[in-house]
RNA sequence: GCCCCAAUGGCGCAGUGGAUAGCGCGUUUGGUUGCGGACCAAAAGGUCGGGAGUUCGAAUCUCUCUUGGGGCACCA
C-alpha cells in the first residue's frame, strides 16, 4: 500500500537523519500519516514532527526540515514543509503507473495482506430456527456476510458458519406448535399451546408435513410427535432460510448444529475443565457457573447473577467478572437429555471453535439485544484457558422498518413478522443491502421502505451503479467505434508511453481515489464497520462524475483517448470490487 | 441502581489525536449546439449536547452531568 511505502520512507529518512547527527538519538514512536483535509495540501502529511518536538529538543519546523532533507522519494511523491507539517504529493508519473497496476490486478485489486491468511471465523445470522427469516436479521446477516468479504479481500482465510439453534426451550415450544397445528389441519382438536409461535407459517409448514408424511405422528404419543415434527419443522425452516439468504447473495460454508454440541459429547468433555479449576457450583439443584469460584449465597431466592465487579476501567464490558450463571438446572429444563442453558452451549461452542477447529479469531454478529451476554462469553472463555482477544463480538443496534411513514413493529412469537423476503420483493437486494450496510453499527437504522423505493431517481442507493453503468455505456461506445476490443474490458493495455502520463486534475483526483480502495479495506478490516464501504462508493462515484464532466473520453487524440479509456476502466474495475465487497451487482445498464 | 450505545448545519449521517469539521437529502440560483440529466456547479446553513481535564494540538482520549435507545431473569 502506498501509505505504508510513505511511512517507511519517512521512518528512514529520520533514521538517516539520526545516523548523521541532523537529529538526536530517541526511540522513533509511532506515528501516523493521514489524508489532509484541503487537498490542495497534498495526498498524505506527516505530523511526526511535532510528536518528536520533546524528545528531539527541538523545534517542530526545524524536526520537519531536517527529515525532508533525508527524504528519498525518487518519483514516488514531492514534498513540501508547512510549518511542522510534511505534505506529500503522489506525482503524475507514478499516479499513471497505477492505472496499468489497477487492470493487471483485475479482479484481485483491492486485495491487501494484512491477515496473512490467519484462519477467521465469521458466525453471522444464526437466528432461531423457528420461522423465517426476518428483515430484523437481514442486518445481522448482510453485516457478517459484507465483513466475511472484506476480511477475504484483506487475506484472511474466511469460514462463514450459521450456528442452528435446535435445542431449548424454544425449540419446544416451536415443536408443540407445529403438532398443533398438523393436529388441526387433520381434524384433531388440539389446544395450541400458550407460549406458542402464532404465525400461519406454522400452519403452513404442518401442512407440508401432510403431504409429505400424511397422519402418521398423531399415532405417536404426544411427546414424541412434537419432538418428530419440530426437528422436521426446523429443517422445513432452514431450507427457506437458505433460500432467502441466496436471494441477497449470502452463501455460508457451514451450518453448525448445536444440538451435535451435546450429541459428540463435547459439553461433557469440556466442563470438567472449568470443574477441575473450582469455577463449578452446586446451588438449589442447579450447576452454576461462578468466573471467581466464589460461593453462591443461600438467599432463598433467585439469585440475580450478575452483581458484578469492575476489573478494569479501560474495558469493563469484556473484563468484567463473571460471578454466577447458571448452567444446568431442572427448573429451566426439566428434561435432563436436552441442552442445559444457552450457556452451556456458548462454552461448548467457543472451545469447538478455537479449540477443536482452531480457529485464529472467531468473531461473532450478535444483536444488540444479547449485548448482556458479552461478559459472559469472555468470561466463560478466560475460564476455558483462551486468550479473549480471540473473540471478537460484533454487536450492531436494531432496525426500525418504516412504511406509510409508520414505524411496523414486529415479533415472531405474535407472528407479525417482515420477512427479509417481503423487503427484498418491494425495494430488490441491492437496495436492500445498500440500505442495511449504510450506517455505523453502533447506531439504530430507520429502514424507509417508501424512501427506497419513491424516490428511485435521485436515490442515493443507485448513484454508484449508475456511475458503473455510465461507464460501461462509454466503452460499449468506444467498442463500436473499434477503440477496444469489446471481448477484453479489463485485460491490460499496453503501458502509455511516458509522453502521455494523466495531467488533468480530474484525471489525477480519479486515480487517487481509485487507490482508497486498499485503506478502505484496511479501515473495515480492522475496525469491523462496513459501512465505510458505502461511505467509499458514493465519493468514487462522485470523482468518476467530475472526471466524466470534465474529461471527455471519446473523440478525443488517439493517445488521448487511449489513456482515458484506461482509466474508465480501472474506475469501472474499482467500482465493481466496492460493490462486490458490498454484495451488490455492478449493471452494465440501468 | 449497574452496564453498553448514541448526541455533529432544517432532516439523515461520515469523520484515523493534527491545519479552515465533511457527505447525502431538502432549500435557493444556475449548467449540456459532444461519451447515459438516475448527472453536474454555486450559495445559504455549525458555539461538534453542557462542563472540567489530559495534550504542543480534542468532534475524536479521560472524568462528570443532561437527554434518548438497549441490556441487566434458574428466558433465548
Amino acid at each position: 500500500m502506498i501509505r505504508e511505502q510513505l511511512k517507511r520512507l519517512i521512518t528512514q529518512a529520520i533514521l538517516d537523519a539520526q545516523s548523521v547527527g541532523d537529529l538526536p538519538a530517541f526511540e522513533l514512536p509511532a506515528f501516523t500519516l493521514d489524508h489532509p483535509r484541503q487537498a490542495q495540501m497534498g495526498d498524505y502529511a506527516a505530523s511526526v514532527a511535532m510528536q518528536l518536538a520533546r524528545v528531539a529538543r527541538m523545534p517542530p519546523p526545524q524536526i520537519a526540515q531536517r527529515i525532508a532533507k533525508h527524504l528519498a522519494l525518487g518519483n514516488l511523491a514531492t514534498y513540501e514543509l508547512a510549518s511542522a507539517y510534511i505534505n506529500l504529493r503522489l506525482t503524475p508519473e507514478y499516479l499513471t503507473t497505477q492505472v496499468d497496476a489497477i487492470l493487471n490486478a483485475g479482479e484481485g485489486w483491492g486485495n491487501i495482506t494484512i491477515g496473512a491468511g490467519q484462519r477467521v471465523q465469521v458466525e453471522h445470522g444464526s437466528a432461531n430456527p423457528t420461522g423465517p427469516l426476518t428483515v430484523a436479521s437481514g442486518r445481522n446477516v448482510v453485516i457478517g456476510d459484507t465483513l466475511a468479504n472484506v476480511l477475504t479481500a484483506a487475506g484472511y482465510a474466511v469460514h462463514r458458519e450459521w450456528y442452528v439453534n435446535n435445542a431449548g426451550n424454544q425449540i419446544r415450544h416451536f415443536g408443540a406448535s407445529v403438532y398443533a397445528r398438523y393436529a388441526q389441519c387433520l381434524g384433531v382438536d388440539e389446544p395450541f399451546p400458550e407460549d406458542g409461535y402464532r404465525g400461519e407459517y406454522i400452519t403452513d409448514i404442518a401442512k407440508r408435513m401432510i403431504e409429505r408424511e400424511g397422519d402418521r405422528y398423531l399415532k405417536l404419543p404426544k411427546d414424541e410427535a412434537r419432538r418428530a415434527l419440530g426437528k422436521l419443522g426446523i429443517d422445513d425452516v432452514m431450507e427457506n432460510v437458505r433460500t432467502s439468504l441466496g436471494r441477497v447473495g449470502i452463501y455460508y460454508d457451514n451450518f453448525f448444529s448445536e444440538r451435535s454440541l451435546y450429541e459428540s459429547g463435547l459439553f461433557e468433555r469440556v466442563l470438567p475443565i472449568l470443574r477441575d479449576k473450582g469455577l463449578l457450583l452446586e446451588h438449589d439443584g442447579a450447576l452454576w457457573f461462578s468466573e471467581d469460584g466464589s460461593p453462591i449465597a443461600d438467599t432463598g431466592t433467585p439469585i440475580a447473577d450478575l452483581d458484578h465487579e469492575t476489573k478494569s476501567k479501560v474495558d469493563n464490558q469484556k473484563s468484567k467478572i463473571v460471578q454466577a450463571v447458571v448452567i444446568r438446572s431442572p427448573k429451566v429444563i426439566p428434561d435432563p437429555t436436552e441442552r442445559p442453558t444457552y450457556l452451556a452451549s456458548d462454552i461448548a461452542y467457543v472451545w469447538n471453535k478455537l479449540v477443536e477447529r482452531g480457529f485464529n479469531r472467531a468473531i461473532y454478529v450478535w444483536g444488540e439485544d444479547h449485548q448482556g451476554d458479552v461478559p459472559r462469553l469472555m468470561a466463560v472463555t478466560r475460564a476455558l484457558g483462551l486468550d479473549p482477544d480471540r473473540v471478537v463480538l460484533i454487536i450492531y443496534r436494531f432496525i426500525t422498518l418504516m412504511r406509510n411513514g409508520q414505524e411496523v413493529r414486529m415479533g415472531k412469537r405474535a407472528g407479525n413478522i417482515v420477512t427479509l423476503d417481503d423487503v427484498v420483493d418491494e425495494v430488490g437486494a441491492d437496495a436492500t443491502r445498500y440500505v442495511l450496510l449504510s450506517r455505523s453499527i453502533d447506531t439504530k437504522l430507520v429502514f424507509d421502505l417508501d424512501d427506497v423505493k419513491r424516490r428511485a431517481e435521485d436515490n442515493p442507493v443507485f448513484y454508484p451503479q449508475y456511475a458503473h453503468a455510465r461507464i460501461c455505456s462509454i466503452l460499449r461506445k468506444a467498442a463500436e467505434q473499434g477503440s477496444l476490443s469489446p471481448a477484453s474490458p479489463i485485460t491490460p493495455a499496453p503501458p502509455l508511453p511516458s509522453s502521455h502520463a494523466y495531467a488533468h486534475p480530474s484525471e489525477l483526483a480519479l486515480i487517487r481515489k481509485l487507490l482508497e480502495i486498499e485503506e478502505v479495506v484496511e479501515q473495515v478490516a480492522t475496525q469491523l464497520q462496513p459501512h465505510h464501504l458505502t461511505t467509499y462508493a458514493q465519493s468514487l462515484a462522485t470523482t468518476f462524475n467530475a472526471f466524466y464532466r470534465d474529461c471527455h473520453v471519446l473523440g478525443e487524440a488517439p493517445e488521448v483517448t487511449a489513456a482515458r479509456l484506461k482509466l474508465a476502466r480501472a474506475a469501472k474495475l474499482t467500482l465493481a470490487r466496492t460493490l462486490a465487497l458490498m454484495g451488490m451487482s455492478a449493471p452494465e445498464r440501468m
